[in-house]
DNA sequence: ACCATGTACCTTGCATCGCATGGAACCAGG
DNA sequence: CCTGGTTCCATGCGATGCAAGGTACATGGT
């Protein structure tokens, strides 16, 4: 059903996002309590971290089995009542830890990524997309 | 060692390290070929890739299962012989697809982590009372 | 010869995670 | 009643990081 190319590029994208994504939804949750469908909805917008349902809730049961996260439930005018994800002191603890270990991540991988070898390289510009 | 605090930091790491792990590796071996322990201490020196043997023998497997990189035995002076990994077509293709998608990734995440709607957010230490 | 040490390679078993798939419940409009 | 949109959740599979354990080679001490 793949023709090949765009696996690899999602296969890339899909290893990425392993362990991240936990830290981008409590990163969400940070400002205000947020539902489900919401938090899929910026996960897709951010277009990296674009991800399902079936990766999200159970992501959000682990997070409130640790809790890291509470939930409210609160009706919808339009549609069935939705489940409104918070930081926890724990989730919020955790969140500023990752905050402080990810540049040093960051930073890591670049380092690994440029070669300090090859300075004409013919390279596409790093411009990068949208 | 860092006392207590090491502990959040190395399991926040730890997840992060998921699917990462495995381009920095093709990525230690873009320049010249390398061997296992080599490429521990490489990674080891990184500071927040630092993994065990039992991460990198496994992954070094499955790269040369997928056709990603190559191996030739040489021997050492100082030791058993080592078995050098080198790149092949593919290896370089999938190191290059990800530092096409890296810089999106990385960028998302930094966005996840830097809130968007308080400038004047004080940046209080951890532990504040609230 | 024997054994301890350092180097280097590899395997097994466990826990976790992303994700495709499928299903359930609620509301509005025809 | 039935179709469509929204929201929630669970199951099963494949892949991955990692601790623990095992094998083999070389050197130096006794």
């Amino acid at each position: 059903m793949e023709p090949g190319e765009s696996t690899k590029q999602a296969r890339a994208a899909a290893q990425l996002r392993k362990g991240v994504l936990e830290y981008c939804v409590l990163a969400l949750m940070r400002d205000r309590p947020r539902y489900g469908v919401e938090l899929l909805h910026a996960l897709e917008e951010s277009g990296a971290l674009a991800t399902s349902q079936g990766t999200v809730y159970p992501l959000l049961s682990r997070l409130r089995r640790d809790d890291l996260v509470t939930t409210t439930w609160q009706e919808s005018s339009s549609g069935p009542p939705r489940r409104y994800y918070a930081l926890t002191d724990s989730g919020r603890a955790a969140l500023e830890e990752f905050t402080r270990v990810w540049p040093g991540f960051r930073d890591a991988v670049d380092t690994f990524l440029t070669s300090p070898h090859l300075p004409g390289t013919p390279h596409h510009s790093p411009g990068d997309p949208a």
